[in-house]
DNA sequence: GCTGATTCACTACGATTGTAGTTGACTGAT
DNA sequence: ATCAGTCAACTACAATCGTAGTGAATCAGC
């Protein structure tokens, strides 16, 4: 059960899963209306490719109607989306991505207190 | 002059022009090699593309043959592809992105000196 | 029991991507 | 001059993606 990849738009439609599962087809398309303005079609079609995946899985709810809810953890993808962007992108390298969005960011002082902290504790866990 | 869109592929082989420029499609094919085992027409099929996309522009060497250059800038590619990336997979928060990339870093003690330098920075330059 | 809304399954179709092949022109070595 | 290799331009083709439409089945209300 490798992480399947996952595109943009699907990605949307995982994040209301991961928020709310689970959830029917039109559920979700209304979920997604402010946001992504797609017709229920369209939302009904990148299900039934994350389902194909594996991304997610179905079920039913009371009323026979199909529900669906994710197979792979948030966590998880983020995990292998992350890595492939730092390999493309920063040719594997941590700290040079590290420096960029360090440097990009917008923090307070206490996300910057909390961040030094990890940071700390990374050489702490790993000696 | 948006930054254009580079795909996984094509990115292998900017990076080989962002390292040194011009170069011929035969050259770059053979410093390619190695990494991505791919047919010379590949190549140069991603090289046109590339093209296309405003990504490369094109000179000719001594010989008349033609030659592939950068027409953006690395960082700039980087910058745009760091932001979709983190749009697409934190929602567009810095911190949890840094705080992933921060756990699962193997970080010596001296970069995380320099990237707590740096955070410091961050906060004193706008304050 | 017919009708309109909901659900589902299937199909569509152009753009992008990965990965080349074909063909024709050109060039340098016999 | 000829032949082999190089280059450029064009073409190919399946997979994935974004974005739906169609048609059949079902369900709920009148």
């Amino acid at each position: 059960m490798p992480i399947p990849d996952i595109s943009e738009s699907e990605w949307a439609v995982m994040e209301v899963l991961w928020e709310s599962a689970p959830q029917t087809a039109s559920e979700l398309t209304k979920r997604l209306r402010p946001t992504m303005d797609w017709a229920e079609n369209t939302v009904r079609t990148l299900l039934t490719r994350l389902v194909d995946k594996g991304a997610l899985k179905t079920g039913e709810n009371a009323n026979g109607t199909r529900v669906f809810l994710p197979a792979v953890k948030r966590e998880d993808c983020v995990g292998a989306e992350s890595e492939s962007f730092m390999q493309r992108v920063f040719r594997g390298a941590s700290k040079p991505l590290l420096v960029h969005f360090a440097q990009q960011a917008r923090l307070t002082p206490e996300e910057v207190r909390d961040l030094k902290r990890l940071l700390d504790q990374s050489l702490k866990n790993q000696p």
